[in-house]
DNA sequence: GCTAGTCTGTGGTCTGACCACAGGAGGACG
DNA sequence: CGTCCTCCTGTGGTCAGACCACAGACTAGC
């Protein structure tokens, strides 16, 4: 039957157990990986492979030498491990273009209603990434990663991992189509231009607690960008 | 000098150009780990350890023995990658449980509002779930499994597959959790019988195209539950 | 007491060797 | 001629062993 767990299978749920039952937790060490192949009867081949899988994930880092730092330590970044899947999975046509750009929608919807609502907000990360978008001579990939930037510094002010986590991932995913779809858009510095007015407008609204015009003003902005870029219809 | 890419991570951005140029697209063969080593001048295990993360991602599927089905198989599945990823980081303590509820929260919210102004949406399995859940002497894990059939339906019916593989990953992420709270219920006759008239007038909100009571209804559903086995506090 | 060299253990990688498996090619047989 | 059966090939799965680079600890020497 199917009675034939995979060795690397063996690794990964005797570690996702320890991690469940808090024997690993975020800043402890791992065993080593010649420490876990003899304790679990594998060959180190097959740990190495259960490792790579949690590392891509952001579930450890790994480090040569001796010391504290050395050796794969847990740290729960979950940024790049959704981004990896994320930006893997359009590459595989597992995910639509349209699909993703309309969860970034929700998402982004979702984060803007709940800043405008949330008393403690803090937006001074946002207002810094405005700044920093005023800068004359930006290039559209300059540009990009910094609107890139003030999204995602929004979906973390909104206190909610999971989905700053998304929403990164999602925005990575796409960032090749984004930025050329930036290349089709004759006047660029007109677009840009229109992209600062949308995002003070945006956190202002924040800033002011307009739930409603907030969430508008966020679907407005993303809808806009991909229908002049051609990115997608409708 | 970071000029020291690792073996393994050379595999794997080679495949995943290939995957963007669409010289390997769903359903293609990837070329054989042996080849594969000797193409980019890598050994075989750091092959491996490449196609370990597409596989635990979702992206390929590899199989023993010789023929059309042997060999590492593109099949883009997100929901199994997804699933792994969020198990995974919430047991790793990377996300919280709150934060888990409130972003399925969110995309389920979503998901009843475009269904619900969708005029070609289909609810049949929907409708087959309810059936399901109606009958006699269920336990409450099997109970949850429909349950979880159910929303998952509802996902897939939007037709979003980026929105449906992340509701797949958060339920499975916190399905244990979700088990453990059924047990903390008293009468979980009466809780069941609760959910399923939850869940019928979710459902024929839905179908009445009733886009805001849909999106009540699913709210309440979902804090509810969580609120009455104390899973989240508020 | 300080410095420089050595030692130890870590991950990173490669090589070679098996195994089980599934299908195809070919021969043996009716 | 057709059918069955055996062998062969190529695949992923796994293991063992051997290096390497690295970083810290340890130690001998000054």
């Amino acid at each position: 039957m199917s009675d034939a767990p995979r060795a690397w299978q063996v690794v990964l749920e005797h570690l996702e157990r320890d991690l469940l039952d808090g024997r690993l937790g975020p800043g402890d060490h791992l065993p080593s990986e010649r420490e876990l192949s003899a304790d679990l009867g594998v060959g180190r081949s097959s740990v190495r492979e259960a490792l790579r899988v949690l590392e891509v994930m952001g579930l450890i880092r790994t480090a040569t030498g001796s010391g504290p730092q050395a050796g794969a330590i847990v740290i729960a970044t979950p940024q790049g491990g959704m981004s990896a899947l994320l930006r893997l999975q359009v590459a595989a046509q597992g995910f639509p273009l349209a699909d993703v750009v309309q969860t970034r929608l929700v998402l982004e919807d979702a984060v803007a209603r709940a800043l405008a609502t949330d008393s403690r907000r803090d937006t001074a990360e946002a207002h810094r990434m405005l700044e920093a978008m005023d800068a004359a001579g930006l290039t559209a990939a300059e540009f990009l990663a910094l609107d890139a930037q003030l999204h995602l510094s929004l979906a973390e002010a909104s206190g909610n991992t999971v989905i700053a986590a998304m929403m990164a991932g999602l925005r990575t995913s796409i960032e090749s189509y984004v930025l050329a779809g930036s290349a089709r858009v004759d006047d660029w510095h007109t677009t840009a231009d229109g992209l600062r007015a949308e995002h003070r407008a945006l956190v202002a609204a924040i800033d002011a607690g307009d739930a409603e015009a907030a969430s508008r003003l966020v679907r407005e902005h993303i809808t806009d960008y991909y229908r002049t870029t051609g990115l997608v219809s409708g």
